[in-house]
DNA sequence: GATATGTTTGTGTTAAAACATATATACTAA
DNA sequence: TTAGTATATATGTTTTAACACAAACATATC
């Protein structure tokens, strides 16, 4: 059926259709990913940290514990720790303890942080055009639509 | 708009439809990929290990050679030679050298190998299933074409 | 045939992820 | 209060991935 996907895995048959979305959007994640990744890459982080500072410059001063950075995260991660160890160690993002909770370590992006996200931004910004280049905004409704559906019973 | 993706990041707004559906088609993927990857992690072998595994089943008895494994893998891994050297130390996978071009080493799943991936295959059967009862097959069709105008500019 | 260039693979090293476990704090109920 | 349970982080260890580089072979060109 369609081309593209063939073409990409140099696979000509698929078991059905079902199996054929299924790998369309594994492999449609791939690149969107690898996309934004060496968008990163050339400031010198990876995906993951990239996401985290999304999800933490969301929430600016405030910041958020590690719990809540991973229940955020589109792929969560179990060394969530070290993770942000490493951002600190490049003063991207600083760490402090709660008062009210006293297990909880909060980190919260710092100014650099921030600054390095708006230098990311044109990136992403153009990745997004391409797709609107190629999808109405009702296909990519329906887009979300279909996929919510594919993932919804799968928590 | 879509509820099911603001519940899984928690978060209420997004910036653009077109935004939304990508980071529902990363989301998809990743719930995706972890349903099979745990399916996987039960016989002992990772999700890239399947997919090769799947690679191999489909040229059997020849076998590929790594260059061609890689180029029909839905997520492209630098390295692949010791993630096969991984497989042949379980019996899953043999090399053999090429004598039109010695220069490659063809990877052929073995017996074992075989019929590990048809344990593993209810698993991925009921994945199958699920998306199938949630997804018409007209759906599917809609959703593979939408996704493929997505990443068809991304190569 | 000799040289240059491109491919394919393998290896050494470094960085990051995965997994299990330990520690500290909070919460719940006797 | 105390014991028991649950939650949140951090750490130690092992495995895997990422990156750079080198060796072997093939192909093209002169």
């Amino acid at each position: 059926m369609g081309k593209i996907l063939s073409k990409r895995l140099k696979q000509t048959k698929f078991e059905s259709v079902e199996q054929e979305a299924i790998l369309n959007i594994l492999v449609a994640s791939s690149h969107l990913r690898s996309n934004v990744e060496s968008s990163c890459s050339k400031f010198g982080i990876s995906l993951s940290q990239f996401n985290v500072l999304r999800i933490l410059n969301g929430k600016y001063p405030e910041g958020y514990p590690r719990c809540d950075i991973i229940s955020r995260m589109i792929e969560p991660a179990p060394d969530v720790t070290r993770l942000i160890d490493r951002l600190i160690k490049e003063n991207l993002v600083e760490r402090y303890s709660s008062v009210e909770d006293r297990r909880l370590s909060l980190a919260r992006i710092t100014k650099k942080g921030q600054s390095l996200l708006l230098k990311i931004k044109p990136q992403i910004d153009s990745l997004n055009q391409i797709i609107s280049n190629n999808l109405s905004k009702p296909e990519s409704k329906q887009l979300t639509i279909l996929l919510e559906k594919v993932y919804a019973k799968l928590f």
